[in-house]
DNA sequence: CTATAAACCTGCTGGC
DNA sequence: TGCCAGCAGGTTTATA
């Protein structure tokens, strides 16, 4: 499950790998992935377009080709993307991409293989995407600001626009609990399940709280280990858990900092009492009742 | 405006 | 053992 710090790393390795390369072909077995073009159109516009530069909006994947266009990719859930020399093969359940960089191992959730990009170099970009929520816009930068909804973003939660004073200001009108808050994209960017789950407990707050009583004291805990967490877990290339994977198709190493998500009926790390979950607008929410009171 | 719920998908888990 | 309902999650779209 990419979230910010997820998708950063990608963003790093993808500017490391492949800036200046030429897009020569595409294939997909999902063409619904492309949602404001179809695939014959988005072949024939992509082929011969340079990257430029590459950049995160929140969990959008900002791709800059040459002559003012974009691609703007959501891995939504179960989806990464992999640069390398590859081997494709054909599996029971759709494609596979065996990378012939050494010491590489070949992984479970690397198989599901729904579109590639086919550089010049020789290099590949392949999307493995298990559920297929994976979507892409394509198009002139202004068009799909807007139609990928990167526009209506709030602010990143790593922007340092993102200040005590804004915070405040965005989080104390909403009467909606403060999980769901967090994890709204359209008041703060970049923030999912896991990171959030991790935020509340690391501030002692419980998530089912409405966001417009919380005191400032704990607004301003909540957005010092907003920072802090999510800052940390770039370091470390990501969390582990789930089905994230980096550009080299490797899980990351932030696994054992998720405190309490998906760990129900386990001690609280803090003081030992079982964890709870609870569900808050269709998500759940793990948290432990006595560190976390409402 | 807000709030809630369904839809998009598929692999895995738990109950019978 | 086998089947199948239910669950998981990021975001958009639809509905109240």
């Amino acid at each position: 499950m990419p979230e910010l710090p997820e998708v950063q790393t990608i963003v790093n390795d993808l500017n490391r790998k492949i800036i200046d390369e030429t897009v020569v072909d595409f294939w997909t077995d999902w063409p619904k992935l492309l949602k404001n073009t179809n695939l014959t159109r988005f072949k024939k516009e992509i082929r011969g377009l340079k990257i430029e530069k590459i950049v995160r909006r929140g969990k959008n994947i900002l791709f800059y080709f040459s002559g003012n266009t974009i691609l703007s990719l959501h891995q939504k859930m179960t989806g990464h993307l992999m640069v390398g020399k590859w081997k494709v093969t054909k599996k029971r359940t759709g494609w596979s991409v065996k990378n012939l960089i050494p010491g590489h191992q070949d992984d479970r959730v690397n198989q599901y293989i729904h579109a590639i990009f086919y550089l010049k170099s020789g290099k590949m970009i392949a999307l493995s995407d298990m559920r297929k929520f994976a979507r892409i816009d394509f198009g002139k930068e202004k068009d799909v600001l807007s139609l990928s909804g990167i526009r209506a973003l709030g602010t990143d939660a790593l922007d340092p626009e993102l200040t005590l004073d804004n915070f405040k200001a965005v989080i104390k009108r909403r009467k909606k609990s403060i999980k769901q808050v967090l994890m709204d994209p359209s008041v703060i960017a970049g923030i999912g399940n896991i990171y959030a789950d991790n935020i509340l407990w690391s501030s002692k707050v419980h998530p089912a709280r409405s966001a417009k009583t919380l005191k400032d004291s704990e607004l301003k805990k909540i957005l010092a280990n907003t920072k802090k967490i999510l800052k940390k877990a770039v370091r470390l290339r990501g969390t582990s858990v789930g089905d994230y994977r980096d550009t080299a198709g490797k899980s990351g190493r932030y696994g054992g900092e998720v405190l309490v998500y998906r760990r129900t009926g386990e001690p609280c790390r803090r003081c030992g009492i079982p964890i709870k979950k609870i569900v808050l607008g269709q998500r759940s929410a793990h948290f432990c009742p006595k560190c976390q009171k409402r």
